[in-house]
DNA sequence: TCGCATATATAAGAATCCTATAGATAAGAG
DNA sequence: CTCTTATCTATAGGATTCTTATATATGCGA
């Protein structure tokens, strides 16, 4: 698994990429996360919970008490016109880095 | 320029990528590290220094004063044994974060 | 001599991750 | 029926790594 120093600020891109296809509650977007990935990407709950709220608070996305047939209590999460509008540059800057890391690294042979 | 809560923990990689191509002292890590990814990761000389002591820390680069021809007085760090084998790990890991991300990122349309 | 590039250093604060801990309900095993 | 496991949310305390602001000092060109 990816690192914990490695990853930071990846949380947000991959919430906002999960919501993409749908509502989702904390503790299923952690599953698809990590499935999505295959194992490579992984959040604890603890890490997912707080970043939500912030989330929510800056107006990304949206969350509301859902009870599901089987009378679970959970917080089902969608995305917000802002938040959507937030993905694209989002990725945009991820590329970038990537593209930044390859050239620093590329430079001098293994 | 990338923005700091994405760029969280490229610093590492950043200043050992430099260090292969020889010593160098902080002041000249921060403008090669602009040069080379055009401008796309910066790093402000206060969030290179206190790296540079942790990473000597750790005992993958060792800095000694040298004075140059004019008479300033630099660090300058090489990397040591330690610090050329965290390289390739390193780097093997990024290429997971960006796989991960790309997975991520790439399944939903836009 | 004034300002700019060079060069290092620290302090205070923000953001995001971690482990540990807590509580609650549903479903399946024995 | 009870015990365990999976589901689901939540908070506290700590670590790391960025940020801006500030301090210090030298060499060089205008």
């Amino acid at each position: 698994m990816i690192g914990a120093g490695i990853k930071r600020g990846t949380a947000e891109l991959a919430i906002l990429s999960v919501l993409e296809g749908g509502a989702l509650h904390g503790y299923e977007m952690a599953r698809r996360i990590e499935e999505r990935t295959k194992g490579s990407l992984r959040f604890t709950l603890a890490a997912l919970y707080p970043m939500l709220y912030r989330m929510e608070l800056r107006g990304w996305i949206r969350g509301n008490w859902e009870t599901s047939g089987n009378g679970r209590r959970r917080r089902c999460y969608r995305l917000t016109l802002a938040g959507k509008k937030k993905l694209s540059p989002l990725r945009k800057e991820w590329a970038e880095l990537f593209g930044a890391l390859r050239r620093l690294t590329k430079v001098s042979p293994a």
